[in-house]
RNA sequence: GGGCGCUUAGCUCAGCUUGGAAGAGCGCCUGGUUUGCAACCAGGCGGCCGGGGGUUCAAAUCCCCCAGCGUCCA
């Protein structure tokens, strides 16, 4: 049997047909003799519409999803599954991800590697998920949607141990009771495509289970992993057998609720209420009528959903073409309607239905605790918000994306699972929606002057133009035509096939960027037996004994892989491994121990700890031999430490209490000087939230709390804790220490930690700053730094208000008047300056000349170059005194300026330029300009008055 | 995580390609016009051109570093 064929007992028993589809090409199994397609192809319409073939379901909405679930999941308790509560859409627990797009992804990948037991085998669920990849095609083709649940049932089979669950045969077995038995779907509607799955490293057969023209499930019998010597060939990558065997199935939970209510659009049968509301408020009925379209609008529209699903748009599509297609097709159907009327029926109906779709992701992803922002997952959600900012403008809805997001909580959402409140939610959609109309307005004068340099009555734009002003600005093609019409290029339009060039653009990029990676191991530590860590049992231990293993010399590729911390004060020469350590290896943002290690008479420096692969590499400045060494730990930096460690996490809990439960840790950084913790918030922090922070963490260290450390499997915290704890990055390891401070703030953590609160003593807060769009960063001094940092700031004040002669209280007073007071006195010097000039040249003295209608001015001046500017302005700027001018200074090696009034005779008969270099070699330098004003410098200042001269003769004065 | 862009008057922004006198509109002040307001006219005030280094006779402009902000992609 070739890989992924299905054969099993249920076929012949059920009387299942195997088939080969006339038009994929698949092999298929059906009840229905007659059948020749697979079910899944163009030539395989929707049946259901207008007639369901779900039965017993008679609601739509919230109400219909909830019953189809309640359905669905109640189906598999009675089939003795252990239901489960869904996982967030945020996937904190994996670094690979941003969003969890599968059911199968909350058990990746620590479960489905073997790692760690699932919470329940076999198990049922019903897991909100998020995929953006087809978010252009939501809306248009009737049944993308960039939010939906997947139900699934999903079983963990160790064949080796003895220990399978069940494997394929049951598993269809359960598919197609539910389907016929629970759900009263007609057997010979129903077809099982065999179609093999593979992605994420693994792989295996799988079914596809499509029911009139609809793939409602999949069914994955995942028992493949990538393995270079496997012996399974899949598209050019070999495969061997895992020991784990993984059901992993996944059943749309919208797409039986469409089947269940026969709706034209599976949006229709899932978000009834927000579209009518939308239709209502954008007076979409009065635009339709107005368009007079000479077809019934009714009917049209019935034709449209049913044909909409060649709408399909992905990626580099020809959206135009797509639409002469569609056009063609509603022709044969006896509807006329142009290519430009289509377009202007299907463009605001799309955004109707898509505008549902994406504030359910939103709020999902919001509830969640996610805070929007120009990177990652935060990302991810300000795209969805600024696409639905943009769908809403151009249906003119008069509401704002707050009442939108809070319709559609109301209507469609349970609040109970949410990390965020309601409040919390409209109050990020609020700033978003400003931050949208603040881009847009910026948007205006970059669009001006982008075009600048183009007539006004161009049709086209050079892709270049438009391709900057999305990626530097965010707007889109679209957006920067209407904006153009509105500033008067009023003929330009998108060239054809420019979206799908600019989408292919970005492909490429892409591609190029993720070949750039890879990062290297800093030693073969294969074959050492992990080192024993003492320092969890005593936290205040500083002496140890133990075997040196490994002695390896410290190389330059080393440093340039492991890149030191500041705080190390020395380029290590050596890495030695021991059986056992009190060395804190660096990890969980907390910086590596430092302390002596003594062998004999021997003494060597350790002036960093790392750890790899659980073996700790301790960086010195000397070789040891092998054998029993005696370590001892710098004590004040390791207390300097905890405190700082500590106190990361006492702020982090702050912070989240004050600010709320969006607060994420983003990262963090304890060293010995300072910490600082980056977390995740919507705004900028004011002066008084900080101090409310730095308030509420003081009182967690006075009230001394006991800090307890436990040590669990990830299964057990997670039950335990939830995902809350993985604050510092999705866990590691299969066993997890869980470090909580009273009941005040709980975190998975390994670092080293104080028994109780008090023992830091005091925290401040120095600083905050934005590292990126949603993070904020806080400098955080705790313990004997933080007296130390307000010794510091005291010290600076005093020193400033020692020089200015004022107590520190007056400082800014002080600073406010001598800034004000400097600024006048530089305008006085200025008009000054000019006035002596003016006094100077007016009376006829030896500086100025008259000859032939025109002044000349040739004088040595003082000041810098900026000085003779304003000067020369007071001469040469009075078309009524024709003037050439020539200021020479000594200062700054010599400066020249030569320059005569604009357009009088002065300027006709003398060029600026080739005065200044007849003389300038006086001051051995050289210049230029324009005819009428140049200048220039040299390094002899004592040349200038030579110069002077040398001008005067050469204008014969 | 990887790019790209922006930072110039109280505000919104030109100027940077190709180095050579710091600009516009709005606002503000003074005067004119007007019964008054709006509008208009004339004049004026207001700039460490984000910070720091470098190249150059000369930097808002070119190069490097830093900071703040924005934006695209993963």
């Amino acid at each position: 049997m070739a890989f992924g064929e299905i054969d099993i007992p249920y076929w012949t028993e059920s009387n299942h047909e195997l088939k080969i589809c006339k038009v994929s090409g698949l092999r298929f199994w059906t009840r229905d003799s007659g059948r020749d397609t697979c079910g899944d192809t163009h030539e395989d319409p929707y049946t259901f519409i207008g007639n369901p073939i779900i039965k017993g379901f008679n609601s739509t909405g919230k109400e219909l999803k909830d019953e189809m679930r309640e359905a669905f999941l109640s189906f598999f308790d009675s089939k003795g599954h252990t239901r489960i509560d869904p996982y967030p859409v945020i996937a904190r627990w994996r670094d690979d991800i941003h969003l969890t797009i599968a059911s199968i992804a909350d058990f990746q990948p620590h479960v489905t590697s073997g790692l760690v037991p699932p919470p329940a085998n076999p198990l049922g669920i019903s897991q909100p998920c998020i995929r953006l990849t087809d978010v252009a095609a939501v809306g248009r083709s009737g049944r993308h949607l960039s939010t939906f649940e997947m139900m699934a049932h999903h079983a963990f089979n160790r064949p080796l141990e003895g220990n399978v669950v069940y494997w394929i045969d049951q598993c269809v077995r359960y598919c197609d009771e539910l389907l016929i038995e629970a759900l009263g779907i007609a057997p010979k509607s129903i077809t099982y495509v065999e179609n093999p799955w593979s992605g994420g490293g693994n792989a295996g057969p799988a079914l596809e289970v499509i029911v009139g023209g609809l793939e409602l499930a999949t069914l994955v019998f995942m028992n493949l992993e990538e393995n270079e010597d496997g012996e399974i060939d899949i598209k050019g990558q070999k495969y061997s057998e895992m020991d784990l065997q993984i059901i992993d199935t996944g059943y749309g939970l919208e797409r039986f609720c469409w089947a269940a209510a026969g709706t034209p659009t599976i949006y229709e049968a899932i978000y009834p209420e927000s579209i009518d509301w939308l239709k209502s408020i954008s007076g979409f009925d009065e635009f339709m009528e107005s368009l007079e379209l000479g077809v019934e609008v009714g009917e049209l529209l019935g034709e449209l959903s049913g044909l909409a699903g060649i709408l399909n748009i992905d990626v580099g599509t020809d959206v135009d073409g797509l639409y002469v297609k569609l056009s063609e097709r509603l022709s044969e159907t006896g509807i006329i309607v142009t290519l430009e009327d289509l377009k202007r029926v299907t463009e605001p109906l799309s955004s109707i239905y898509a505008i549902p779709d994406h504030m359910h992701a939103i709020c999902n992803m919001l509830g969640d605790g996610l805070v929007p922002s120009n990177s990652k997952a935060g990302y991810l959600v300000r795209m969805l918000i600024r696409r639905v900012c943009r769908m809403k403008d151009s249906l003119s809805i008069p509401v704002s994306l707050s009442e939108l997001g809070a319709h559609h909580m109301k209507t469609h959402l349970d609040m109970g699972g949410f990390l965020q409140s309601k409040e919390g939610i409209m109050e990020i959609l609020e700033l978003e929606e400003a931050r949208y109309h603040q881009m847009l307005r910026k948007g205006i004068a970059a669009v001006n002057t982008a075009l600048k340099g183009i007539p006004k009555e161009s049709e086209q734009v050079d892709d270049e133009i438009l391709f900057r002003l999305s990626e530097e600005r965010g707007l889109n093609p679209e957006m920067v035509i209407s904006i153009a019409s509105e500033l008067g290029w009023d003929k330009l339009s998108v060239r054809v096939g420019f979206t799908a060039d600019m989408a292919a653009r970005n492909a490429m990029i892409t591609k190029v960027a993720s070949k750039e990676r890879s990062k290297g191991e800093i030693f073969v530590t294969d074959g050492i037996e992990k080192t024993k860590l003492d320092f969890y049992e005593d936290t205040e231990a500083t002496e140890f004994s133990a075997e040196v293993l490994r002695c390896y010399p410290f190389s330059e590729e080393i440093d340039s892989i492991i890149q030191l911390s500041a705080e190390v004060p020395s380029t290590p020469s050596h890495v030695i491994v021991t059986d056992r350590t009190l060395f804190y290896p660096e990890g969980g943002g907390q910086l590596g121990d430092q302390g002596v290690f003594m062998q004999g008479n021997i003494l060597c420096n350790v002036l960093d700890t790392r750890s790899q692969k659980g073996v700790v590499l301790h960086l010195t400045d000397a070789p040891l031999d092998i054998g029993p060494v005696k370590g001892l730990l710098n004590q004040v930096r390791r207390k300097q430490l905890m405190d700082h460690h500590t106190a990361v996490h006492i702020v982090g809990g702050a912070a989240r209490k004050v600010l709320g439960p969006h607060v994420w840790q983003a990262g963090s950084n304890k060293g010995e000087r300072y910490a600082r913790l980056d977390i995740t918030h919507h705004s900028r922090l004011t002066r008084e939230e900080i101090e409310t922070i730095e308030d509420t963490a003081n009182q967690i260290i006075d009230s001394d709390k006991k800090i307890t450390k436990e040590v669990l499997n990830r299964a057990e915290a997670d039950m335990k804790y939830g995902f809350d704890i993985y604050q510092g990055g999705p866990p590691k390891h299969e066993v997890i220490r869980v470090v909580s401070i009273g009941d005040f703030d709980v975190q998975a953590c390994g670092g080293t930690h104080h028994d109780q609160t008090s023992k830091i003593g005091e925290l401040r807060i120095i600083r905050s700053s934005q590292v990126q769009d949603g993070v904020e960063r806080l400098q955080i001094v705790a313990g004997e730094t933080s007296r130390e940092n307000s010794r510091r700031q005291e010290r600076i004040l005093s020193e400033a208000s020692d020089i200015l002669g004022v107590q520190s209280d007056d400082l800014p007073k002080a600073v406010m008047r001598f800034f004000e007071e400097w600024k006048s006195q530089q305008k006085k010097i200025e008009s000054l300056e000019s006035e002596i000039v003016r006094l100077r040249t007016v009376g006829g003295g030896t500086d100025s000349t008259e000859l032939d209608g025109v002044r000349y001015v040739v004088m040595e001046v003082e000041g810098d170059m900026k000085q003779m500017m304003t000067m020369l302005s007071q001469l040469t700027r009075d078309p009524e005194k024709p003037t050439l001018a020539i200021l020479g200074t000594r200062i700054g090696g010599g400066k020249i300026i030569v320059a005569s009034t604009e357009g009088t005779i002065a300027s006709e008969r003398h060029n600026a330029v080739e005065i200044l270099n007849a003389i300038a070699g006086h001051i051995k330098g050289g210049g230029g300009g324009k005819p009428t004003m140049a200048q220039g410098g040299g390094t002899n200042g004592d040349g200038i008055p030579n110069a002077l001269e040398g001008a005067k003769t050469l204008l014969g004065l």
